[in-house]
DNA sequence: TAGGGACATGTCCTCAAGTACATGTGAGGC
DNA sequence: GCCTCACATGTACTTGAGGACATGTCCCTA
């Protein structure tokens, strides 16, 4: 579970309430890693009893902004650089396109022209902000700097999902003689 | 939830068993998809009494192959043509990389090595297979074209990621300048 | 013929994710 | 002074994911 890292990361920052770092959650990580706010909450106090943060100040309307202890600085760093990635990379627009063949080729047209459309906003979306970060408007503490590494991740991987719908376009669709061809495959990729 | 028509997608493409469809998960699908057995047998339990597939042949060692309905087959179309796509793409590498101004510098190089060298390996093997499949080692059905489509997706966004680890080796790591120089930032990307 | 390994199916339990529900406050505009 | 909206925190419930456990069979090889 990573969920619990990315909130010390974040808190690693600086002091931050449950909602502030749900809004980092559903603005920044949440094309990589979502987090819900109920689930945010619970891993806080959580986090808090492993004694990892502690509450740093009470603000108007019930704000309770956590700080990182030196505890929880420890854990992510451990976790950072002891535990072992894991590399699975869910989309659900990649798994649709093993079943492609069973798309009408007009809607598949379609669909791949949205999807298109759609990774090329976020790769641009992510361009922009790298952009003003090269700028300098976002300063040049060192949390800033990973910032820009994690949006040259997101501009590379968008526009690589977004080529692809492009060139997926170019695909002839199956002609009825291959259609009728319809051997199961021995055990492709 | 996905795993249900992933499923009725492979099913679509001919009978198989629960062991079948799990090695195929793991092999094919593993990487943008996971699934365990567990989940598929439970699954194609559910789906069985829906009515989506039904048991086509008794096996050897208690194997039971499933067969597609016309009902399974409309909801794998349906979920294809009408239900919205997902586009979150789950990945702790680049969560991680939100945090790599807590890690040591040298941790930090070889962890983007290993993590360069695990992205080029996937591509390349996924590099493989397409070629394989353009030497027409997997005939020219429809199901294996648009396998050819996900491998390509596979190739392009694995080396997509490869590149930028190997970019992000060339980021300098923070001066102690920079780290005294720690604001919080606005709110960026 | 004994043994190991791949084949094959399933249950159980725990934890993670996600939606819906519930509640209340402070600030600013009309 | 009222109303709305963003701020702010939580609980409850349902589903999904995943690891551990349990069981048995067929086939090949030594």
């Amino acid at each position: 579970m990573s969920l619990r890292h990315g909130l010390l990361g974040l808190l690693a920052e600086g002091p931050a309430s449950g909602y502030d770092l749900a809004r980092r959650f559903e603005e920044h990580l949440g094309p990589v890693w979502p987090a819900q706010h109920p689930k945010i909450y619970a891993e806080l106090s959580r986090l808090s009893k492993a004694g990892m943060i502690e509450v740093d100040s009470h603000g108007p309307r019930g704000r309770k902004a956590y700080r990182i202890t030196d505890a929880g600085r420890a854990e992510v760093r451990r976790w950072l650089s002891e535990d072992a990635v894991d590399h699975t990379l869910r989309s659900e627009s990649v798994l649709r396109s093993f079943f492609f063949w069973l798309m009408d080729p007009d809607d598949l047209h379609e669909h791949l022209r949205r999807e298109q459309r759609y990774f090329t906003e976020i790769a641009d979306l992510a361009r922009g902000y790298a952009a003003a970060k090269d700028r300098g408007e976002y300063g040049t503490a060192p949390q800033t700097k990973s910032m820009r590494v994690a949006l040259e991740a997101a501009i590379r991987v968008y526009q690589s999902l977004a080529d692809w719908a492009e060139w997926a376009q170019t695909v002839p669709p199956a002609t009825p003689e291959e259609d009728a061809d319809t051997p199961r495959p021995p055990t492709p990729a």
